[in-house]
DNA sequence: GATATAATATTAACACTGTAAAGTTAAATA
DNA sequence: TATTTAACTTTACAGTGTTAATATTATATC
C-alpha cells in the first residue's frame, strides 16, 4: 500500500525538478525573461503543469527565494559553533554574507531585491526563514555586549546597522561591477572593521 | 524662420511630457507592471509615438533615472556650501542621501538597483551624473581627512564605506517596509554615527 | 480482468505585452 | 502649387501569465 507514498515522493521530485530549472533560468537570464514556456519547455512538460505545484509565477519565485536563505543560514549556522571570540564569529559571519551574495548574485538579487518588489515585505515574518537570519544577527551582537567588546549598544538597531553594511556593499559590488571598486576582499573588509570599530566599547 | 526652432522646441516638449507620464507610471505601479500603452494613454499619444523620442523602454528608464540622479546630486551640492565643520556636513549628507531614497523609493530603486540590471554598468562611467555624486563623496572624505577628524583612511575606500552603509540602510527601508525597523530617523542616525565613529581620528 | 475514480497532464483560449513596418496626415520648402 | 520632410497612427507579430475545459493515465474497487 506504499503506492500513495511513492506517488507523492513523485510529486515532490517533479516539484524540485520545476525548482531547479526555474532557478537556473532566473539567475542566468532575470526573472523578468523568463516565461512560464521557458521553465515548462526545460523540463519538458506543459507550460500549466507548473500550476499544478505553484499557484504563480510570484510563488515559484517565493519557493526559489526560501532556499537561497536556507542555504544562507546553514552557511551561516556553520560559523557559530565557535564561541570563544564573539568579534571573529561577527567578521566570519559578515565575510560569508558577502561571500555568499557575490557567489550567487543573482540569487542574491531575487531574494533580497526582485522578491519584495513583487510580493511586498513577505518573507520576513515571525518564524520565517528570513526572520532566523536575523535572528543569528541578534545572537551575535548579544554575545558581543556580554563579552564587553562593544559598548552597551540596543541590539535590535545594531544589527539592523551590520545588516544594512554588508547588504549594501553586496549590491554595490553586484550592481555596478564597472566602478573601480578598493580591491574586493579589502573592500569588504574594510567595511565590517569600520562598523565594528564604530561599535566597540 | 523660427519655425524650425518652434518645432524643436515642441518635440522637447512632448519629449518632456513622455518623462514626467513615465516616471509618473514607473514610480506608482513599478517599471514592470507600466506598459507602453500606458503611458501612451496617459499623453494621450499612440504608443509607438514614444518611440520617436525613445529607443525603447529601457531607454525611457534611463532618461527617467538621469534626472533622478541630477536632482540628489543637486540636493547635495547645496549642503557643501558650509565647510566649517566637514562632520557635520557627513551626517547631513548621509541624511539626505537617505531622505531622497525614501521620498521616491521607486526611483531610487529604478536608479541604483533596476537599472543597472537592465543595461549594465552605465551611469557611473567618467563624467556621468553617477560619477559627480562619487566625487562628492570623495571630496567630504577629503575634508575630513584634511581637518584631522577623520584618521588617515583611504579615501577611495571610505568613500565606498560611506556609500555602502547609506545605500545599504536605504535598500533595507525600501524593500522590508514590514520589517520591525527602529524607528526610522533613529536608525539612519545609527548608521551614520556608527560608520563615522569607526572613521574617527 | 473490467470498470469506476481519482490524479496528473495537456490543449485552447483570453487579454495583455514590447516593438517593427507600413501607412497617413500635416506642415515647410522650393 | 508640387514636393519633400517630419510627426504621428494603424496594423501586425510573436510572445506573455493564467484560466477553464479536456484528455490521458494510473490506481482502487468490484
Amino acid at each position: 500500500m506504499g503506492t500513495k507514498e511513492r506517488r507523492a515522493r513523485e510529486k515532490e521530485a517533479l516539484r524540485q525538478r520545476i525548482l531547479v530549472a526555474a532557478r537556473e533560468l532566473f539567475v542566468s537570464e532575470g526573472y523578468e525573461n523568463v516565461s512560464m514556456r521557458k521553465i515548462a519547455n526545460k523540463i519538458e512538460y506543459s507550460p500549466t503543469t507548473i500550476y499544478l505545484h505553484f499557484k504563480d509565477k510570484a510563488d515559484l519565485l517565493d519557493s526559489v527565494c526560501k532556499e537561497t536563505l536556507l542555504n544562507l543560514l546553514n552557511t551561516l549556522e556553520e560559523l557559530k559553533r565557535d564561541k570563544t571570540d564573539p568579534i571573529e564569529t561577527v567578521k566570519k559571519s559578515g565575510r560569508a554574507y558577502v561571500a555568499f551574495g557575490l557567489e550567487y548574485p543573482q540569487d542574491y538579487k531575487l531574494t533580497f531585491v526582485v522578491r519584495p518588489q513583487f510580493q511586498r515585505g513577505l518573507g520576513l515574518q515571525e518564524g520565517s526563514v528570513g526572520d532566523k537570519v536575523f535572528n543569528y544577527l541578534r545572537e551575535m551582537v548579544s554575545e558581543c555586549i556580554r563579552h564587553e567588546v562593544f559598548r552597551e549598544v540596543d541590539v535590535e538597531t545594531t544589527g539592523q546597522v551590520l545588516w544594512a553594511a554588508v547588504h549594501g556593499v553586496t549590491l554595490l559590488l553586484i550592481d555596478f561591477p564597472d566602478f573601480p571598486w578598493t580591491e574586493r576582499d579589502e573592500l569588504v573588509e574594510t567595511v565590517i572593521n569600520t562598523t565594528i570599530a564604530g561599535l566597540r566599547a
